[in-house]
DNA sequence: AGCAAGTGCTTCGAGTTCGAATCAGTTGGG
DNA sequence: CCCAACTGATTCGAACTCGAAGCACTTGCT
């Protein structure tokens, strides 16, 4: 893990890492700023609204909802409250199990969602998807897959939960 | 910007597009845990002192360093007072532009720096970099520097300067 | 020189994020 | 049945981030 003499990243490597930091950031900033002027909800809510609408029942618990987004669950319960608050959507407890809690998209929510969709997508083409070509968005998805695979067994977004296993 | 019927993301642009934002926040989460367990530096401010470490004179002026790092100049102020308080950098007026402000690495900081930089280095190897062929690098090197170089052009990050051309 | 416009940085207030601690409900022995 | 360990969600405090507003210095125009 901490080597005396690492392998310093080559001219390509860094080409790679850093165009990744700076093109994650700035597509970012430019999807927030669409968004925000488009009115209704921040990049995470509308993030939050399409994965619940993509549910079963247009509903989903909370702790699902924060790891397929890789999101703290306080991040998660603020950011559910705030889309509750302006009635996007709903809480309720799940039945199947009272300590679980379902966000439940309301009819409000789906319109606000379909409202936001088509701004949203020409943003993602605009800034992401469409400068590249077909050939290169299959390799990058192909690449993307790899590493988001890999990272997600790796590593722990929510509490190291009980370790049975050796930790080291 | 707001067609009627957009097209969306078919199956391959999907898996790029999402499998990417999966992808930074995890290795985001990844680097920041490593460099923070390590003790020293929190990622900003890692990158902060590796920019400035790599400026001629380990010295860099404040809003050039914002825009290099895509930060907004009001955080960077920030950050470079966090780190001045540690003494990993101190500031001082250009002498050339006495509105300007130059952060100037200290050994302490350079100090640093060297002692974190093997593990954050071993970091982006494992949960990045050594994740993919090189092949599969070059291919993301290119992707990346079409991305950035566009969303550069295209995204502010600092106030929109004074408009002398058309803003449309 | 003197003033208006411009530029560089900081301050301020509001909102967001996280992890640790906490509360509530569930599960699995005894 | 009862308790201990566990799990899902929320609360709380601290830290971070941003944009707007403000201050200080510079530039350009007359």
């Amino acid at each position: 893990m901490t080597e005396l003499e690492p392998r310093w990243l080559d001219e390509t490597e860094m080409r790679a890492w850093n165009g990744f930091l700076v093109t994650a950031s700035l597509i970012a900033r430019m999807v927030d700023a669409q968004l925000s002027e488009a009115g209704g909800v921040t990049r995470v809510q509308y993030e939050i609204l399409t994965r619940i609408h993509a549910s079963p029942g247009r509903r989903h618990r909370m702790t699902e909802l924060a790891e397929r987004m890789v999101f703290s669950r306080s991040g998660m319960t603020y950011q559910v409250a705030q889309l509750e608050k302006a009635g996007l959507l709903r809480r309720e407890t799940d039945p199947e199990d009272e300590r679980g809690v379902l966000a439940i998209l309301t009819d409000e929510g789906q319109r606000v969602l379909e409202t936001a969709a088509p701004g949203h997508l020409a943003t993602v083409r605009e800034g992401f998807v469409d400068l590249l070509s077909p050939e290169q968005i299959a390799q990058l998805a192909d690449i993307m897959d790899i590493t988001s695979g890999h990272l997600r067994a790796t590593v722990p977004v929510a509490p190291p939960r009980k370790s049975k296993g050796a930790s080291c």
